[in-house]
DNA sequence: GACATACCGTTCGCATCCTAATTATAAATT
DNA sequence: AATTTATAATTAGGATGCGAACGGTATGTC
């Protein structure tokens, strides 16, 4: 049994194969995509924020980070990035002086078709031998344990709270 | 329609959807499981490795990045720290002069019933509204997506190799 | 034996995420 | 009006992951 038998991820034993299916998933997910994305000159991350501004401009970056279900300082670094190479731009809000808006640059509009590409060969490939029925049945799932991780996560320090 | 109406990440629409679906789940479940390691100063990726390495000790690196579905460079720097807060210790391989293999120390080992314990809270909480069958499904699905995308990934560059 | 090739581990630089603390502004309370 | 409280964005520092490049070692070939 020599060393180099372990080929790759082996399906293994109990609790920790489960947490570890998930990570994969979600990392080749996102080399896959940095894969299709490097030619542009983007990361996964930030074309899911640039498609969500494709969906809706001038969001501020407390929204965008509930959106993408991040904290206000990864959206606050990204933005940083994609406004260095001129994909976004940051406007001041004209009511509250605290807040900043996100607006879209000409370079990453006339890009839109490339970016919701991209995701959609992602999910091709991702899905490639589930039938329709089954990406739904899997969707539904997923949606539902990150329910329970909300919640689980939202009741972490409520002792705390109760005073 | 008050700004703060986004109480959090929105069921939205298509490709972006599903993919964030999956980036939610993989980065709540590690939220979860450092906060449960917190007190035991350790992080999730850690004890993903110690609980590797609690089933079979006296890993090479290149072995635990293969099992663990990471580079060898991730491996590196996270036994570097694990190494320096006394969790493992790299020994010498006596026939292979290149390769180190990692070996737990008594601090890990006496924790054993936390690391897997702290593991299955996770799934407990995760899977919580789940049926049994649910969660079989969804464990299936995912490990044929898993295998889909480790596909895609390495037909990735084959054009460049069939010189 | 000499050379090419493959492999193990590491260092470097980068992107992404986090928490905690800070600054500026707004809103609510007294 | 003054004070407290809450909010928006940032900075600082850490952990995790990646690819590329490097030095050291092993292996296969001539």
């Amino acid at each position: 049994m020599p060393d180099t038998a372990i080929a790759s991820v082996e399906e293994s034993q109990s609790e920790n194969e489960a947490g570890l299916v998930f990570q994969h998933v979600a990392r080749q997910r996102i080399k896959l995509l940095d894969a299709f994305l490097a030619p542009h000159g983007l990361t996964s991350a930030q074309v899911y924020l640039l498609n969500r501004l494709l969906q809706e401009d001038g969001r501020t970056q407390v929204e965008l980070a509930r959106l993408l279900g991040i904290g206000t300082v990864a959206v606050s670094g990204m933005v940083d990035r994609l406004e260095a190479a001129d994909w976004v731009e940051r406007r001041p809000d004209g009511k509250d002086r605290r807040t900043k808006r996100v607006f879209l640059k000409a370079s990453a509009t006339s890009k839109k078709h490339v970016l919701s590409e991209a995701a959609a060969q992602v999910n091709a490939l991702s899905f490639a031998t589930l039938s329709d029925a089954e990406v739904d049945q899997l969707l539904t799932l997923m949606r539902r344990v990150r329910g329970n991780l909300r919640d689980a996560l939202a009741g972490e320090v409520p002792t705390l709270m109760r005073g």
